[in-house]
DNA sequence: AAAATTTAGTTAACAATGTAAACCAATTGC
DNA sequence: GCAATTGGTTTACATTGTTAACTAAATTTT
């Protein structure tokens, strides 16, 4: 079967992928170098969102990743201060997850890294081209799930 | 400054690429499994494409790594006896990286694999919009080693 | 209601990856 | 000839990925 396109024969798309989004991250790391954390600051995002109701179930879910990676992330923010676990006393398996104050107000910083760095990276691409790619990556994350079976 | 769009807003564009990129490689290892090694496929390819003249650094260059990961990739790709390091007469520093029997068998088939993945995981994707995400990488790319000094 | 199963979270272990420093040997610049 | 540079290696350490085994609480089964 010859390839349908030339554009990234021979060159697995994964690893090109893989290249950007760890020198996007490097970027927004250095960027937020004045934050006494270092990484999992998405994650803080998603807690910030759903403050106080979202457990670590939940998280891992929303984070694409599995629960001993959670204890991970979660452990890091907690011992940054960033993140409070709570027994939900519904379920006393469950632990929900709460910002501390000092959470609450690097959110906002982290927020406009975050796009502010989007923007810069995408910028020269236009509107057009932006929603494409983001159909494009969705098309791809759909054919890969699909495929895991199909070997 | 208000992001000026909204499809990758508060998601970190890095994290999006990361994860993608290794759900593919995920995939690439599972359709090699067969073969007994288990990752630095692409680097195989690269030495392949300069089979005897492709120096570690060269590698390093093209494998846009360092060349300490050189080392462990090169040594990997030995213990497996896929490659043979050979001292450069010319200068005795540098040893270039030749295949050995077994690695030119596997080629075709490991080329075959990332061709086929590309297909698959782009399905459904129109020739236009790879055209174009292959540009949009480009202007990505360009974008984060362009601004790295401009934090 | 006691026993078995499932679920949420944790701990431990180990391999792989990222990153930096120190080092050796060969080469180049002066 | 000597200092500086280069190609490659080694060591060290932190992070990440992955799997298994485990505890405690909740749910299901009988």
């Amino acid at each position: 079967m010859v390839p349908v396109f030339e554009t990234f024969s021979e060159r697995p798309l994964g690893r090109t992928l893989s290249i950007l989004g760890k020198s996007y991250l490097h970027l927004l790391r250095v960027r937020l170098k004045h934050l006494d954390i270092d990484r999992n600051y998405y994650a803080l995002l998603l807690i910030g969102s759903m403050d106080g109701v979202i457990t670590q179930q939940e998280l891992a879910l929303m984070l694409e990743t599995d629960k001993v990676s959670i204890v991970r992330v979660v452990d890091y923010l907690t011992l940054k201060g960033y993140v409070k676990r709570i027994r939900k006393p519904d379920d006393m398996r469950k632990r929900s997850l709460k910002l501390t104050e000092k959470a609450i107000l690097a959110i906002p910083e982290i927020r406009k890294s975050i796009n502010e760095l989007n923007d810069l990276v995408l910028n020269g691409v236009d509107i057009t081209r932006i929603h494409e790619l983001s159909e494009t990556i969705r098309i791809i994350k759909s054919n890969m799930t699909e495929n895991i079976q199909t070997l």
